[in-house]
DNA sequence: TTGTAGGCGTTATCAA
DNA sequence: TTGATAACGCCTACAA
């Protein structure tokens, strides 16, 4: 293997410092345009390719963006990568991508490791098992901009981008109430994760609005895979007929294709028997066997939005910490029975 | 802001050089016991965050792997993800994905930046515009491993990581003969790319072995996506009616997903007026409005294997370079008429 | 416009 | 077991 060319290769080369080699290279200002097309000459004669973990070591700038995210296989995590990755793209960073697969350790890791290899800044969607974030404050109090999006922290002093889950999971409840339900379960997911807790106060807020009880065994702690959905839902199930519900509220969509798995596999019928409505508009959600009414999150942009606000907080100190709220919108399908008119 | 925490100052504040806390800190050996413990009391009492970047340079070894794929949106490449994430996480890798969005001229910017950011190796899945190599010879010759996965490029002297496209084409191809269709049409990727060519073969042996009449016009110049797949088909929709193709293979699911559509939004159905199949197993597949027969890939092992192989080759110079071949599975589901014995 | 010296934070090497 | 020194490849700051 040959030897990797470096600058002081290319300045021995052609009988100049150092520094007029790095100067050339960087298109900076003050050169000569003979010395610099010299330069890049020999540059690309020899094969040099820059080598920016030096670069980075003096600047104290890498150009990477830690992004952690808790799950990957659906089609949210994948649309907001996109968003990311294109505007990183446009301000010359790059991401490097974790996986914490919903655990709080994996997550804990990423983190530390993404601070030492000295990624400019983090962007978090925190993981399901998460109970307490010290891990985070931890790197925040070490000067590292973060930004947490769709399951967000808040109180930490961090930007937040999401949507208004509380607000969004309000409407679809009410939407369902409107149509005529009244006796309304949902699948919940964790309340120690910000999406959980905020889903579940909406829902809980619809049905007082509207003056239905709220019955504590309607709400079953689930979780936000599929099996989750399933599982729960099957739990639903074996309550007696008379008491059981006529509505779901599905903490994200995923959980909906679990529980529209178990009423199905039972006999039972959407819309007939069992109201079912989802979270997210999953790219399955339209193409279920019962198409699912669900919340219509922007996830491109959301990934967008999120890495613009930390480069900002990247590439400025000052820039003003914000909770960030993207606008929803209800999809209504086949799965909640006729379509209201409100 | 505080300053940052350095090996410097931990030694400083307990009287020791920089070596010893070093050592402390790497768990190497030949370090006393109480000295380690320390040094890890004080690093921890400080907040010391180890600097990757720092120790990449001395150790010319960053622990990234840079991950170039075309297309992030559908189901395979985030199944292909989880698993290069999986068996990085597990050999202490992170990973730098870049998105190349079927564009040659960001994937070979992808590929510069990477190798200047000095990532151990590079697994890459080619973009459809494609159509010269030497980027990857470039890297190749100054040492960076490279595997080339799914979309691949050969006789360049890498490892790749892919199924076999040309058998597994010519097997869905005879599926659609077997049942009993003669006229058949094949919406091809370009055959600049490994998978687009390949598969164009295969469909070719699969005619010429049951001696039926390759048509040329039969074969529409397309590509992977999903819009691709809806303008071929509405040109194969143009012909006269004695003209058209009763089968229609095309490259992949999300070309097939447009098919379809073109073919319902014209009123004609599947698969009485034409038979339809895929290639990949998309998530979607079987839960179109007529469910996909199409070729099932192994995402996510895909992303395993071709990341255990770059592993190998970053740390063994001699680890051999092998063509990997992965099985796959032909999923019959309706849009190509009954179920074939065979 | 070009060059020199020093340092970014860490580890390899050799010596004690 | 511990320490001093140089080196990784580049850039900042200052000088010529």
């Amino acid at each position: 293997m040959k030897k990797r060319v470096t600058v002081k290769q290319i300045a021995d080369e052609i009988g100049m410092s150092m520094m007029t080699v790095s100067r050339a290279l960087n298109e900076n200002g003050n050169i000569n345009k003979k010395t610099r097309e010299k330069v890049l000459k020999t540059a690309k004669k020899l094969g040099y390719i820059p080598n920016f973990v030096a670069k980075s070591l003096v600047q104290q700038k890498t150009f990477t963006i830690g992004v952690i995210i808790p799950e990957i296989t659906h089609s949210f995590f994948p649309e907001v990568i996109r968003g990311i990755e294109e505007v990183a793209y446009q301000s010359k960073y790059q991401i490097i991508l974790a996986h914490s697969a919903e655990d709080q350790q994996k997550e804990k890791l990423a983190i530390r490791t993404l601070a030492s290899k000295r990624v400019d800044g983090l962007l978090i969607s925190t993981a399901q098992s998460v109970t307490e974030f010290d891990h985070y404050q931890e790197v925040v109090s070490h000067g590292l901009p973060l930004v947490s999006f769709d399951r967000c922290v808040y109180d930490i002093g961090v930007s937040t981008v999401s949507i208004d889950d509380e607000l969004s999971a309000e409407q679809i409840t009410e939407h369902l109430i409107k149509i005529g339900y009244k006796k309304i379960a949902h699948l919940a997911g964790p309340v120690t994760v910000s999406i959980g807790k905020k889903r579940l106060n909406g829902f809980k807020k619809a049905l007082k609005k509207n003056k239905l009880v709220l019955n504590e065994d309607f709400i079953i702690p689930s979780g936000f895979q599929e099996a989750d959905g399933y599982n729960s839902m099957k739990k639903l199930l074996k309550l007696p007929k008379t008491k059981r519900p006529r509505g779901i509220v599905a903490v994200n969509d995923p959980a909906a294709f679990g529980a529209m798995k178990a009423i199905l596999e039972e006999g039972y019928k959407i819309p007939e028997d069992f109201a079912l409505v989802g979270f997210s508009d999953d790219i399955r959600a339209e193409l279920m066997e019962v198409p699912l009414t669900t919340i219509r999150q922007p996830a491109y942009e959301l990934g967008r939005i999120a890495t613009q606000k930390l480069i900002a907080h990247i590439e400025n100190s000052k820039e003003k910490v914000e909770e960030i709220i993207l606008p929803t919108e209800i999809v209504v399908r086949s799965s909640c029975g006729f379509k209201s008119s409100s």
